[in-house]
RNA sequence: GGAGGAUUAGCCUAAUGGUAAGGCAGCGGUCUUGAAAACCGCCGGGCGCAAGCCCAUGCAGGUUCGAGCCCUGUGUCCUCCGCCA
């Protein structure tokens, strides 16, 4: 969420934004109904004051033992008033509040302008592309053959794009979650934390999947709760309402949890495996931050990630994602991409983002500066550090045998009984 | 699922229907070689240059000149019963 204030003094900017992101936001109806709001508020405060001080002399001749049934007379009008005005203002602020709920962020300065993803910019490239000498398969072939993932089974079980795994891929992906995980809290110092999978819509709310993005989670609503699409929003939800010193920040946590994804409007996109799916392991990545220091953290945030990708020996891309191409909550975003060499093309595997105020506004979450200043909302940051589906992709493609069997990065082997390779 | 109880600021705790008191923690200062103690100030939010005004006792309504307090609905937590890994 943006501040009204800020939106009131620079109407030009939000609007920018809004159109960048294609978005429908009517800043000028907001404006005009902020305006009228703000008129009413000065009327019932007049009142209020006299209200409040009447209430006062009716005390005071009370206790005096005086009549005052005269002044009681004559401010039951004022509270008759009172309350037509609040009746008049309560519309406006429902609207005004869910006009403001579904207003993007705006990017930060240094994001690319563009027009599609198309203009994203890649900022930096990693790692060779492996030299095959067979013609590598892509990583359905491989895990078919190999018997470790078994798509048909989860549709039966499940519905499509929930798939099971199994043998050494069931393994391999609890090696890789065991692998993030130990790599950000003994390395990178993040806290680990685990998270409900389930949580209630002011939690939905706060991180800013909802209202928007409500029909790309999964909803039960015997108990008004919902799947997780990302370990993001319990975690950044941790400290919903609370105030920081000063010197706790940063404060990281790392997580690990199932993601929950309808991925509405998607069908027929990606449908080959494991590149997209209802249900997928992730650890991610969450930071609370000094306002002045956030940009230093995402891009220590982005680096805690691509370690990863560097241990586990796969080529990839860093892109800063154009303005069109940002996210309704995020005010920059890197995306990490791995090349797939049986799927030729890159694969997202991690989003780092700065959300600056925007979260943290919608969460109230705050920190009390140096020195007992007045309080200040946080930035909130997270990134995935990173999420598993995509990752099996990229070794099973990469470390792929003529044979079809696979050679397990080393990394990986300690948590895999010291195994070397599957077949 | 049923029955009770609780809910006030970071924490703890007050307030015959009369306009949120106090303590702890924290921050700033005085004093000190340094620290502690002691003492002084600040210590929920918004608007305002300021004086000040408005809002705030889980949330939403209602009654009232006036609600932490009374009424209705509801959230959350705790305890007990039932069921249960």
């Amino acid at each position: 969420m943006l501040d009204l204030k800020f939106i009131r003094e620079n109407p030009d900017i939000v609007k920018a934004a809004i159109a960048k992101k294609k978005d429908f936001s009517d800043i000028d109806r907001l404006l005009s109904l902020d305006e009228k709001r703000r008129a009413i508020i000065a009327e019932v405060e007049v009142l209020k004051n006299e209200r409040n001080m009447a209430s006062e002399q009716v005390a005071k001749l009370k206790r005096e033992k005086q009549d005052a049934s005269e002044l009681i007379e004559k401010t039951r009008t004022t509270g008759e008033k009172i309350k037509a005005l609040d009746d008049n203002m309560r519309p406006l602020d429902e609207e005004i509040n869910e006009l403001m709920a579904k207003i993007p962020n705006v990017p930060h300065a240094s994001v690319p302008h563009g027009n599609s993803a198309e203009d994203n910019v890649v900022v930096a490239e990693w790692g060779e592309e492996r030299s095959f000498d067979f013609t590598p398969k892509d990583h359905l072939q491989l895990a078919t053959a190999l018997d470790i993932f078994d798509f048909p089974r989860g549709a039966k079980i499940s519905g499509s794009g929930f798939p099971v795994l199994k043998g050494n891929g069931a393994q391999l992906d609890r090696a890789l979650i065991n692998f993030f995980l130990d790599s950000h809290t003994v390395k990178n110092g993040y806290r680990e934390v685990f998270p409900p999978f389930l949580v209630n819509s002011t939690t939905a709310f706060g991180t800013g999947q909802l209202p928007k993005s409500k029909d790309q989670m999964y909803y039960m609503p015997e108990d008004d709760l919902y799947a997780i699409p990302t370990a993001e929003v319990p975690v950044t939800n941790l400290h919903r309402d609370e105030t920081f010193a000063a010197s706790d920040l940063p404060v990281k946590y790392c997580a690990y949890s199932a993601c929950f994804r309808r991925e509405a409007g998607t069908y027929g996109k990606d449908t080959k495996g494991f590149l997209r799916v209802h249900q997928f392991n992730k650890v991610e990545l969450v930071k609370f931050a000094d306002p002045d220091k956030s940009y230093e953290e995402l891009e220590t945030l982005r680096a805690d990630a691509e370690g990863i990708l560097k241990a586990l020996g796969l080529k990839y891309r860093v892109l800063s994602l154009c303005d069109a191409d940002l996210s309704f909550s995020a005010a920059k975003c890197y995306d990490l991409e791995i090349w797939a060499p049986g799927e030729k093309r890159w694969l997202e595997v991690s989003s780092c983002s700065n959300f600056e105020e925007f979260q943290s506004r919608r969460m109230n979450i705050r920190y009390r500066p140096e020195g007992g200043a007045k309080q200040r909302l946080v930035h909130t940051l997270n990134g995935s550090g990173l999420a598993t589906a995509r990752i099996l992709v990229g070794i099973l493609e990469t470390y792929q045998n003529a044979d079809g069997s696979i050679t397990i990065p080393e990394v990986l082997r300690p948590y895999m009984q010291g195994k070397t390779e599957i077949r």
